[in-house]
DNA sequence: GAGATGCATCTACCATACAAGATAAAAGAA
DNA sequence: TTCTTTTATCTTGTATGGTAGATGCATCTC
């Protein structure tokens, strides 16, 4: 048997809430890998709680198209569909292309903002931290949102999102940090330009060539994708 | 006490779900209104299941944002709130807005089938029933997603929808059919044309013209509405 | 040997009991 | 009367037992 793994006692929030943040993690960082089966049972045993809010994690994980719980059958870590993950990217890039375009309009304090997040990622680059990076790149994104004042809506996406970023989790050292980097530089530059084609244009560029990562990681992680009858 | 309703008994479905259908169309169609306090021991008693399926339920309506459950106090029906829908609205236009720029540049079969629905919209305003126009206004809007091939990508937006449909059903009777109508026309037509800057003008007009309802609705019900202390 | 059938054993689903925090009214003291 | 304290009674959170359905293996039939 292994060690229960007690994810602490003293709680401000609840066991359940508890529950999906750790497993959210596990899943996001490939720890469960897609395809994974998993139980009520072994869940609540590992983390020392009751079936219960393992239950209850399990039924907020599966919402947000993490988990796929199959009645009286199992419970399963829900391989990425590609179709799922082009369709995210494409309301992300609907939604990322108005915030840009807004922006580049009002640019307001951006430049200096996003100046000085630019330099961050430069720093991380350099350091070889490509985690932090990561967390870098989020936040140049999200901080864009923030100044075209729609920051809610990037969290209503944020869900969503998490198909992306466990693609992103496999591809963490592999991407150009440095590629990038640039075309943040190109986005900031056109909007404190106020561009707005521009800004447009270098945020579709930017988002597009994500799109080839995909292709390659299918290749890389077949079992990790939805295939032709492996719904 | 009132009569159990009780929801069928023969199911395909889990009863969790079951109930989640039915919570979510009194939510939406405002015979729950907004700060209703309700407890899962009543609507257990209501639908003539135990608290646990309620339970469930509860968590799932949660997490969409049309409950707020207030951990060991209780569970109320969200309040709309303004901020949040002018940014669902804003995630909308992003989406749509790229939508019609797609079916712009490749129409394909997209004339005849819009002047379809436009046709059956013309009738159903003709016939005074509003609650079938509801039903085909949004079926204008899914189909062209559909047509973009982005049709699961409504599907995601679906959810945050939900929020709008509680507004637009308080204005149901009070919007004007026939202006809908000619817009989706100009639409249409655009699309058609192959205009793409067109078609993205008269799809920001028409969302546009929604926005102006919304404040109108929250004058004439306030307490439906989050103020500001009223969180 | 090949296919059909019964059964042990999984699973998630639901009901129930209990626990703990929060609320509001009631009771008591000034 | 007014303020404080207690307590009854709400609420959701958690634990556990039993149930129905699905799965896979063993057994039986042909």
């Amino acid at each position: 048997m292994m060690r229960p793994a007690q994810v602490l006692d003293v709680s401000e929030e609840t066991m359940a809430m508890r529950v999906v943040g750790a497993l959210r993690d596990e899943i996001v960082t490939m720890t469960l890998k897609p395809g994974d089966v998993i139980s009520e049972s072994d869940i609540a045993a590992r983390y020392g709680v009751s079936r219960q809010p393992v239950r209850e994690a399990f039924i907020r994980l599966a919402q947000q198209g993490l988990l796929m719980i199959r009645p009286k059958r199992a419970t399963v870590v829900k391989k990425i569909s590609p179709e799922g993950v082009r369709q995210s990217r494409f309301i992300r890039e609907s939604i990322e292309v108005e915030i840009v375009r807004r922006l580049a309009r009002q640019p307001g304090a951006a430049d200096e903002v996003l100046k000085g997040l630019i330099a961050d990622q430069e720093a991380a680059s350099a350091a070889n931290d490509s985690r932090r990076f990561h967390t870098l790149d989020e936040l140049f994104h999200r901080t864009m949102a923030r100044l075209a004042g729609v920051e809610y809506a990037w969290q209503l996406i944020d869900d969503h999102k998490m198909q992306l970023d466990r693609v992103r989790y496999l591809t963490l050292g592999v991407s150009s940090s440095r590629v990038a980097i640039d075309e943040h530089g190109v986005i900031a530059a056109a909007v404190t330009a106020g561009d707005v084609a521009g800004a447009e244009a270098a945020m579709r560029a930017h988002l597009a060539r994500a799109e080839i990562l995909l292709e390659q990681t299918i290749a890389d992680h077949p079992d990790y994708f939805e295939q032709a009858g492996t719904a």
